[in-house]
RNA sequence: GCGCCCGUAGCUCAAUGGAUAGAGCGCUGGCCUCCGAAGCCAGACAUUCCGGUUCAAGUCCGAACGGGCGCACCA
């Protein structure tokens, strides 16, 4: 929050300055953390930008903003030093630091969430996977990263929903309760060939076994019906125990079976609506959409010759009624094996009347998998793949949300099963979670000191080490403006190990429990404040914060 | 063939166009009479190749090479 603090005022003072100068006050600079072999707290690299259009040597620039800001901003900064080519280095007052600290203690889990933004209104979309098998290893990554994104979009303030779209009609869904049928007549004694294009999974058989169990007729059972009824709810336990759950299930039927009073679907409303606005064609008995005219490579099919509707139709009203809901802005995280859709959608949404960017489409690497060093194949067609419940039941819900959370969505993950499986130091999130414990047993150890106070000096926190742990724990606020801008969820991770690092050093370093009752209670409040910004950062990496770790 | 993503340390990955490119694992060597050693300290090791833009490029543009994925009136 301080550098928002300190970026607000230098917008007024950079801007005022550019002015003066005959700039264009627009100019983008930032306002940076430095690395960390500098040890200002900010940098400024607009002396830099306006070196060239004003052809002055940047130093002399650095020197006349700085002097400025020195003037203007004395109740925050410190001392300024211009660096390098022409950066301007900030030094924040140490009390500006206090305060801070401060405002952590007293906001504790709402520190720096944001009440309320009404600027966007927010549908995040994710998992979505049909009901057709078990959710995989790579729906985790899936629902990791959505469910993360969203909670820290909520907790900037942002009006945010969950949403999981169930494909529970279509060819596929036919298929599903045909192979839960075969497999129910061949338990029965029936000898008939599995076809190779049927979902071969255990799961169908174990399907099949439940409904012969009951000893029925077979012309009773709806196979279909039983199987997706089955399916859904094991994908439902399965992202229950991953800590994911969702506001909304949006059902493909309501809008491709439901019919209105003139017998309609959304999907027939929404492919006449296009064929009226000419953005959709007859050609060879078939109904395409001009996706071209947004971008897209070919223009794709609606319906088909034979009359039945392509997925695209269903996802075109689907669209169109997220956005009919209110909702200003669509997140859709889809695998990478999806993304060739993006195009075709976001021609979709510039058709219905908005932005290309109203749908952000959040594209994740797909997860390949190890087994001793092996990669192993996944298909839910042939049954041969790990499913998200195995992997959580042996790693643990904890580590596998941190370890999909570690890695920016656009590289592949290469997900080893059997170190995931490991509950041991190799596995970074005890390295998160071993902080609380330990800030843990310090609180219990102070229980038994009567000399120690609520009322304390902060300003006794003047080491390097507490000084660098105050600054990590005040940087929590950037790290979530940067998952909003790169919506990514995966800073949250690197942002815990950094802050832990800090914590680490600073134990190592620095004892808190002394002689020293006024610094000791001080200190008391520095981990108090790191339990606090750890536990809203695991929190919303969807990890749990144990209060102490078994050996 | 066309399109999208990626190429960074021995391995897996970070790095809002900024300063001396960071972690974890692995490797070498140190640190527990003291709040938890699942920790800390020290050491070795990296931007695939070639051009370009920029005050500044791992990051942007072009080309080459390598890997993944997608290119149906399938879902």
């Amino acid at each position: 929050m301080i550098k928002k603090l300190v970026s607000d005022k230098l917008q007024i003072i950079i801007s005022d300055y550019f002015k003066s100068k005959g700039l264009d006050e627009k100019i983008k600079y930032s306002l940076e953390i430095p690395p960390k072999n500098i040890d200002a707290d900010f940098a400024l690299n607009a002396a830099m930008l306006a070196a060239k259009p004003l052809k002055k040597n940047p130093k002399i620039i650095a020197q006349e903003i700085s002097d400025i800001i020195l003037k203007e901003m004395s109740d925050i900064i410190d001392k300024t030093a211009i660096a390098g080519a022409g950066f301007i280095n900030l030094y924040v007052k140490d009390l500006i630091l206090f305060k801070e600290l401060q405002k952590i203690l007293i906001q504790k889990d709402k520190y720096a969430s944001v009440s309320q933004n009404n600027k966007e209104k927010i549908l995040v979309e994710f998992v979505s996977a049909n009901p057709t098998g078990p959710l995989h290893i790579g729906h985790g990554r899936g629902a990791a990263i959505g469910d993360s994104l969203a909670r820290v979009l909520k907790y900037l303030g942002y009006a945010v929903s969950k949403e999981y779209y169930l494909n529970d009609c279509g060819n596929q869904m036919l298929v599903l309760g045909q192979s839960t049928k075969i497999r129910y007549q061949q338990l029965k004694g029936g000898k008939i060939d599995f076809p190779s294009d049927h979902y071969q999974g255990d799961y169908i058989n174990d399907i099949a076994k439940n409904l012969a169990a009951q000893n029925k007729n077979i012309d009773e059972i709806d196979f279909k019906e039983e199987a997706v009824k089955d399916i859904l709810s094991g994908i439902k336990n399965d992202l229950n125990d991953f800590g994911v759950d969702f506001d909304i299930w949006f059902s493909e039927s309501d809008i491709a079976v439901k019919k209105d009073n003139s017998g309609k679907t959304e999907v027939d409303k929404i492919c006449q609506d296009f064929e009226n606005m000419k953005f959709a064609y007859m050609q060879d008995g078939a109904l395409w959409l001009k996706s071209t005219q947004f971008g897209d490579d070919k223009d794709r099919v609606l319906r088909r010759s034979d009359g039945r509707y392509t997925y695209l139709a269903s996802d075109a009203a689907y669209h169109k009624n997220k956005f009919e809901r209110g909702f200003t802005k669509l997140i859709n995280l889809l695998g990478a094996d999806h993304h060739g859709y993006i195009a075709r959608l976001k021609a979709c949404a510039q058709m219905l009347g908005h932005s290309k960017d109203d749908l952000d489409v959040v594209l994740y690497q797909l997860v390949s998998l190890m087994r001793d060093g092996q990669p192993a194949a996944m298909s839910t067609r042939t049954g041969e793949f790990i499913t998200l419940k195995e992997v959580v039941d042996e790693a643990g819900k904890d580590a596998c949300r941190f370890f999909f959370l570690l890695r920016a969505p656009d590289s592949q993950l290469e997900f080893d099963i059997e170190l995931a499986k490991k509950q041991s130091n190799e596995n970074p999130v005890f390295y998160v979670q071993y902080v609380n414990a330990r800030c843990n047993s310090i609180l219990r150890e102070s229980k038994k000191r009567a000399d120690l106070k609520e009322d304390v000096d902060l300003t006794l926190l003047n080491t390097k080490e507490e000084r660098d742990l105050i600054k990590r724990l005040c940087s929590f606020y950037s790290m979530l403006s940067l998952c909003d801008k790169t919506l990514s969820p995966h800073h949250i991770t690197a942002y815990l190990m950094e802050l832990a690092d800090s914590y680490h050093r600073f134990y190592e370093a620095r004892r808190v429990l002394t002689d020293d009752a006024d610094l000791s209670s001080a200190r008391l409040k520095l981990i108090s404040a790191v339990m606090i910004i750890i536990k809203n950062g695991l929190t919303l990496a969807g990890v749990s914060v144990p209060d102490q770790m078994y050996k």
